[in-house]
DNA sequence: CGTACTTTTGAATCGCATCAAATCTGGTGG
DNA sequence: CCACCAGATTTGATGCGATTCAAAAGTACG
């Protein structure tokens, strides 16, 4: 990759700039269609991926056929555990068109123990992902609408002030919901004054009034 | 080996011995009663725990009062996050009488970057806990008792069996569901032939019937 | 200016939560 | 060994809240 394509990655939140060089060199982009199957279960893992754009699931087939879906993601890194196991224990999906960077795993595996800042980044980051994946658990096991947005405020705002990054629709997604019971609940916490709307610039921001 | 092989392997239960005897001898075990605070959010962080026994949360209150749990936990490390943080943003809290294992975390972070078996170590649990995290969000976003049930056997069984190391009552929580719900759900899964219970040594069984 | 998407509202339905109460169970002390 | 207790298991009735299906209005973008 150019380091043009490389600062314009810098930019964005989950930051993969602390990767060494040589990693980074290595990783190729990876652009994968709809449908399209990255990795197969059983398959030795030969690359980390980290999806730039689109959205990948890892999934596997039931005894009796239906889909289950470990993991679905739209950015960062997928299938972190793969660095330390001998085989994929589910299918690597593309689901939409998707961007991929591939970096090779065995001299990813092999920097691991070497370099010692890389390795503080990757036990970061893992550690971050945990916080927020621990979150979002506690959120999805809540049992209404309401509940969800407060608790999303809360732990993902500052100060009872949120700034979504994506549509309420997508937002709904995340939040376990269909957009028409976030679409309600929105307005009539808004009736309430119990949080208020503001759409500055294509962002929609939270804010939640104290009582 | 075959992908099955390893992931018996991979099914290790959460095992302190790999961290250096040097860290476990500093360790102290702290016996905390129900409802007492372990450590105040922004406070700076002084200790690694590990939940030996009872249950703790991390939460934080917001600004009308009402509690977010942010973590809850009752096996394993509580904010692996800790590490790389001046203060805690939440509190942890001991919702039941617990024992807690606690590392001071100085050594604990000086010690990683320098010994590569104990990062090595470090990197796979949280590699495994964002994994099962994952699976566990997924599973919380499916609407009905019966997808989650199935989902539950099928990442957390092997081969369509499962062994639950809990009761049903406690496994309805992390399901997400009250316990009436998994029961009249496992009842009727059980009255139409998609699972079979057994119950042997106090353990129960959960083996799925493929259609 | 048209197209694809999000946002919004409506009505009917379904599944789970809730409250209540009756067993069943393992483990305890007498 | 038995009585007893706390907890788990089970079943019932009711209501609420989210889903679902449907359709309209708003919005971004080429």
């Amino acid at each position: 990759m150019t380091p043009d394509q490389w600062s314009a990655l810098e930019a964005v939140h989950l930051d993969i700039a602390p990767i060494p060089a040589q990693l980074r060199e290595q990783a190729s982009e990876l652009h994968v269609a709809a449908g399209m199957i990255v990795a197969n279960l059983g398959s030795r893992p030969k690359f980390m991926y980290f999806i730039r754009a689109g959205e990948i699931r890892l999934r596997r087939l039931s005894i009796n056929g239906a889909e289950v879906v470990l993991q679905r993601g739209t950015y960062g890194f997928v299938a972190e555990a793969s660095l330390a196991t001998a085989a994929y224990h589910c299918d690597i999906v593309a689901v939409e068109d998707s961007v991929l960077l591939a970096f090779p795993i065995k001299p990813f595996a092999e920097l691991l123990p070497t370099d010692t800042s890389f390795a503080n980044y990757w036990m970061t980051t893992l550690a971050r992902e945990v916080r927020s994946l621990r979150a979002q658990c506690e959120r999805l096991a809540l049992r209404t609408a309401r509940e969800r947005i407060q608790h999303y405020i809360e732990s993902e705002g500052r100060d009872g002030r949120l700034e979504l990054r994506q549509t309420r629709k997508a937002w709904a997604a995340e939040l376990g919901l269909t957009h028409e019971a976030l679409y309600r609940t929105l307005s009539s916490m808004t009736a309430e004054g119990a949080v208020r709307l503001e759409t500055s610039a294509n962002r929609v921001v939270l804010l939640v009034k104290p009582l």
